[in-house]
DNA sequence: CAGTGGTCTAGACCACTGG
DNA sequence: CAGTGGTCTAGACCACTGC
């Protein structure tokens, strides 16, 4: 059996419960006795069901369901497991909790993704100032530019890449209702996006973001967003239709795939005259 | 009993699990069968944790237990309500969740508090661009201005008033370092903040929200806000030391006490040429 | 109707805290 | 050491989905 916590170390005791190691992390160590001799410090001992989120996790990552399809059941899972439902239910709660999954009463749990979530555009907090939600719908895309190059400084630590590593530069602006209101470039490592092209930036249905699962099987799991106010340059105010004068939130945001994993370096400047960005504090 | 969901019906099967019915809300129905007749639809059933969880809600907000005090262990309002200590978990759970209370092992289940929180400043996001995090230690306060006055019709609406309905209003200046950062203006309802002064304000040693919960009894649990980029005027440049053509943050922020109460209006502007909002999606 | 997630209970034991 | 929250199990039943 595998680390009930501290305690075990003998033998199998039934054929039920906590049985039979089976490829878990922190098998069985007759050796650790929580407190007392032995000497270890800080086991790192985690919970049973810890341990099971950490697989479902490993299984996610390694594309055994794809985004969008039906993971295994509870009881599956826990017989898979040999645990009980309740212990793999908590470690789902906890990826749902993530928006890793998504349950579904009567259905079962799905592997989420940016395609067909209820919640689209899950990243992009521009909401307009009008209450109407998102009637005005997605936003039209120019794709001003999209080539391969090498990283700078600045990007590549971003990224955990290396100054001068191959990586792919898009720029391209967000309209909405014909006003450009959003000047955005992305930076993504080059060797998980051979091949993006400016078609597929300016062509795909739906959010970027689904775009690359699909594409490149590389799914966005969380996000770390710095915004500041800034003024555009030259350039950048031709590109909006503005004039220099006129302040834009700076949005540089990391988005990360699984265990931490930076995949995409994201600086957009966002015309906020008709538009706020939104923030919800608990 | 009181509603286990649709079933019951009948009475008191035995005398442990679910029992005597106890002034609780939706109390059993006969009439109700989910599915089939009678006609009724949407019964807005609600599971029986989710009931224990307003119970305790209401607790807490009739002050019941004060912020940072404990609130009975699990197993006593498991007492209390007749229920399972699995199912009163479950509801603080969700409570705990939503940072409305906070969780020790070992010790108990305490009414989170802006003032020992461990993460002070909850609702403040802005940040140093250097990485020390907060060493630069609590913002200096200087309060320009704090007043009794009538509420304008924007402010009425936020709060909740009507226009002309007293309103407390203050405005002062957050420095970092002795560098002027946030100059803010704050509304808050006249009733709840009868006798709020400048001197308070300046001088109260830890988070302003602390304050709020100490002298006036408000518990602030949630906010939104609304971000924009935009240029001072004279008087707001002046006061935080910079030109007219400095882009600045603009953060308004609602705070709201228990019940989706809107408490608070606080417009801010900040300076980001030394430090950024952060924000982390997932 | 079977299968899925969701709720509820009961009891055992573990880990942490404090007296 | 007793008391608290935290984990784990087992089993029952409910609510929802789709065949």
């Amino acid at each position: 059996m595998w680390q009930t916590r501290c305690r075990n170390a003998a033998a199998e005791p039934f054929t039920h419960p906590p049985t039979t190691m089976s490829s878990l992390p922190f098998a069985a160590d007759p050796s650790a006795t929580s407190s007392g001799a032995a000497g270890a410090n800080t086991p790192a001992f985690s919970p049973l069901y810890q341990q099971i989120k950490g697989l479902i996790l490993q299984s996610l990552q390694q594309g055994e369901w794809k985004p969008g399809e039906a993971i295994p059941s509870e009881m599956e899972l826990a017989a898979r497991f040999r645990v009980s439902q309740g212990t793999v239910r908590k470690a789902i709660d906890e990826l749902a909790a993530e928006n890793l999954v998504m349950r579904r009463q009567g259905k079962g749990t799905f592997v989420a993704t940016h395609a067909e979530q209820h919640v689209q555009y899950r990243f992009l907090k521009l909401l307009p100032d009008t209450g109407d939600a998102r009637v005005e719908g997605p936003a039209q895309r120019s794709v001003i530019d999209c080539r391969r190059m090498r990283a700078s400084a600045d990007v590549a630590r971003a990224l955990a890449l290396r100054s001068g590593d191959a990586v792919m530069q898009a720029k391209r602006i967000l309209s909405f209702g014909g006003v450009p209101t959003i000047l955005e470039d992305i930076w993504l490592p080059g060797q998980a996006f051979k091949g993006l092209t400016a078609e597929q930036l300016a062509n795909y249905q739906g959010p970027t973001y689904a775009m690359f699962e699909i594409d490149f099987g590389v799914r966005m799991v969380r996000a770390e967003e710095k915004i500041r106010a800034v003024l555009p340059d030259e350039e950048q105010a031709g590109l909006l239709h503005i004039t220099p004068v006129t302040p834009l939130l700076s949005v540089e945001r990391v988005a990360y795939t699984y265990n931490d994993v930076p995949m995409e370096l994201r600086r957009g400047l966002y015309l906020t005259d008709t538009h706020h960005y939104r923030n919800e504090l608990s």
